[in-house]
DNA sequence: CCGTATCCTAAAGGATACTG
DNA sequence: CAGTATCCTTTAGGATACGG
């Protein structure tokens, strides 16, 4: 029997239950890979990458960074001090992420014109409404 | 007057009006990431992407490749059978995000053990319940 | 300061049916 | 085949309050 242990799993085929794209699906969402570029810089606190990332609401951030530590892509460590701090860094594992993060963010600020020209041009030819 | 123009936009401060934040927003999410990393292996036709997507929906798709279309990232091309076929393909614009893209599937196709560990160590000493 | 717990609303997304 | 439209359920996530 080999059946239920072997799901396809190439860049081509993403079974459901393929642990890759189970891995996938934990840090490719937004604020993970916010977090992990952020977290790019060095450690910071908890209210540091709160006040990073616009719009990230506690218990999202709270959530993000638990997933993170669990998959061992970010070590917390508490600081005794009164009253307590917190510091989140990238581990090893995690740091092995950065090269692609890092492309993706230069990406992101390097391609806006291009992607605002092909939004314009999109729009220019579907009926808006 | 440059306030409303220039809102802070670096790797450690993901201001929500900046331009690069937005556009990270509309690429960062699971869907757009695994179109793009099976679109990497040539033109694709609609359901063939739904079925190498496995648990997507047909409207989830057809959001996702709406938006990618939008930005620039993929192009659409209707082929004249009977009955009508739809080509997906890369954009030029869309290739300078492969490389990154690609170093991340390989990245969770190869670290799962890695991961799984860390998961283990992580269960162990937080209570589970 | 760093969270967790609760509540509640808004949005994502699946199922189904139907059109070009 | 490749969608769009509708409905409806599920989930994400914001606000608030409180605890360590």
């Amino acid at each position: 029997m080999k059946d239920s242990a072997t799901p396809t799993c190439t860049p081509r085929q993403f079974s459901a239950t393929c642990p890759s794209r189970e891995l996938f699906d934990q840090i490719a969402d937004k604020w993970s890979m916010m977090v992990l570029t952020v977290l790019d810089g060095g450690p910071q606190r908890f209210n540091t990458i709160r006040r990073s990332l616009e719009g990230v609401s506690q218990k999202s951030l709270s959530q993000t960074l638990r997933r993170l530590e669990r998959n061992g892509l970010v070590t917390r460590r508490v600081l005794a001090t009164a009253p307590v701090a917190v510091e989140y860094e990238m581990s090893a594992l995690g740091r092995t992420l950065l090269p692609p993060f890092r492309t993706l963010y230069r990406w992101t600020r390097d391609n806006i014109p291009a992607v605002e020209a092909a939004r314009a041009a999109f729009d220019a030819g579907h009926d808006p409404r």
